[in-house]
DNA sequence: TTGATTTTGGAATTGATGTTTCATTGTGGA
DNA sequence: TCCACAATGAAACATCAATTCCAAAATCAA
């Protein structure tokens, strides 16, 4: 019996498992989700705790490393720390440029205090981004006819951002916003069949409001992001997304409202070119 | 005996073995420093192996663990493997578990691809970003009368944020972009009192460069924000910043991007004010 | 249902592991 | 130089680990 092919990186081997687990038998396919889902605990627990964990019993590890074609279980643990090792950036590398830099530079306290600032946003984002209200918003922007983006003073850079994109991918929008683009009265043009999307955090600017309110009344929809339930985005919008981006020194991240942005306008491109 | 201060992660442990290495008995010492020097053998290999290894006896690791104040060396070794555990996940991986994972909505993966990516370029830049380069960035900005904010595509978001955030802190400024502010042949009137800040990636727009080449020519200093050593921007600037950001599907993201752009904004206004 | 075959659980086994012990070597003070 | 004590090396030991084995259960085909 050879065991010449057996994988010796993660990756393949993870791709092995899934692709066997539905022929293995039960037993055997526990372990291999099992497996999947916890790979540390793979690596570093022995067969009897990890038998335990995945509610086996150890010879089954055993065998499921058999089935693969390996030796043993150890053999095959061996792939699993294999993995951890390969790690690059370790957690305590971060942590020490961190505080080598505190010491010396103010800005580099900045600079971090800014990073944190955008990881925990988005963070916090993914915990809390409704899936199905995203699909909607595609839905919705995508058989707009034209999108019009509103935006000011600190939401400016990412309808700006947007509205770049989607020139690019060849959707037809206004940009609203104060340095350029179309004049702010000219959203009086925007029809039923065209889709507004607003972005405004607090203190609300108030020609953001208004530009909504007017567009909603006129039978526009409007998609906007914004930073609370109490927003005067909120009652005017048919959807909204609620982002809350965390700060430091009194500068609020943008990164989560980016990230989203990018999310709308590539989803909308990628669903129109279906059709 | 009680073990109860005895430091249960690794950061903690690492100072307690630097702290203590030096008092330590010569064979002790070694081991030490072999423990700081390949954690990643601690926290996978056997006490045999370790031994050899470090060309000590088995028995000496027991010594050595128990001198820490650890019951032995099992339980040592707990705290270097729970330095691998608390690892996260490298980019590949999680781009690849992305894709592998199930696809009910194909928006929520782009969203999670965009996260991922903008996580890994903020947490690559933290580990490039030089201190003492940001330093003088932030003093060369601190002087100039005005700041010509030049980025043209993708970089105008940015430059358009750090123009509504100096503006906001009283720092002059002039933005040049396709979009809106002063007109590209403005940058004339540029002296070498002012400082100019051009953003520019693959692929360099020629408009930026030149705005860059002629400015330098011209005395004026420049900064600038780009990705490569290779950059057209980098032999006409004082000073460079390399930010290479990650990219989902062919989308690069701009969070490191846009951090750097606002440390440099926030730090450049602290300076002023001290004056 | 019956028989053949696969799968599974649990105990037995074999090997290796961490730890302890003890004799030996090295070191500093009188 | 001698003594006391710490440090070290090597082997012995007890434990725990992975693995194997076998009987019981489950599955499938006839």
């Amino acid at each position: 019996m050879s065991t010449v092919d057996v994988p010796r990186d993660f990756q393949a081997l993870r791709q092995l498992i899934a692709a066997r687990a539905q022929e293995l038998p039960k037993r055997l396919a526990q372990v291999a989700t099992y497996a999947l889902d916890n790979p540390d605990e793979i690596a570093f627990g022995t067969a009897a705790s990890i038998a335990e964990a995945a509610d086996v019993q150890p010879s089954t590890l055993v065998r499921f490393a058999q089935a693969l074609g390996f030796d043993g279980f150890s053999d095959l643990q061996e792939v699993f720390r294999s993995r951890l090792r390969e790690r690059v950036l370790s957690y305590e590398e971060r942590i020490s440029h961190l505080r080598a830099g505190s010491t010396a530079h103010k800005a580099a306290v900045l600079f971090s205090g800014f990073a944190e600032a955008a990881e925990k946003s988005i963070k916090d984002l993914r915990l809390r981004l409704d899936g199905d209200k995203l699909e909607q918003a595609i839905k919705m922007l995508a058989k707009a006819e034209t999108i019009y983006l509103v935006g000011l003073r600190r939401s400016f850079p990412i309808t700006s951002y947007m509205s770049y994109a989607f020139g690019k991918l060849g959707i037809k929008n206004q940009l609203i916003g104060a340095t350029g683009g179309m004049a702010a009265e000219d959203v009086s043009f925007a029809t039923p069949q065209d889709v507004m999307l607003a972005i405004s955090f607090t203190p609300y600017a108030s020609e953001t409001v208004k530009l909504a309110q007017s567009a909603s009344a006129r039978g526009v929809p409007v998609v906007s992001i914004t930073d609370s339930a109490f927003s005067p985005l909120a009652p005017v919008s048919k959807l909204w997304f609620e982002v809350t981006e965390a700060h430091f020194e009194g500068f609020r991240s943008m990164s989560a409202t980016l990230i989203l942005a990018m999310t709308l306008t590539v989803a909308v491109a990628e669903r129109r070119e279906k059709k």
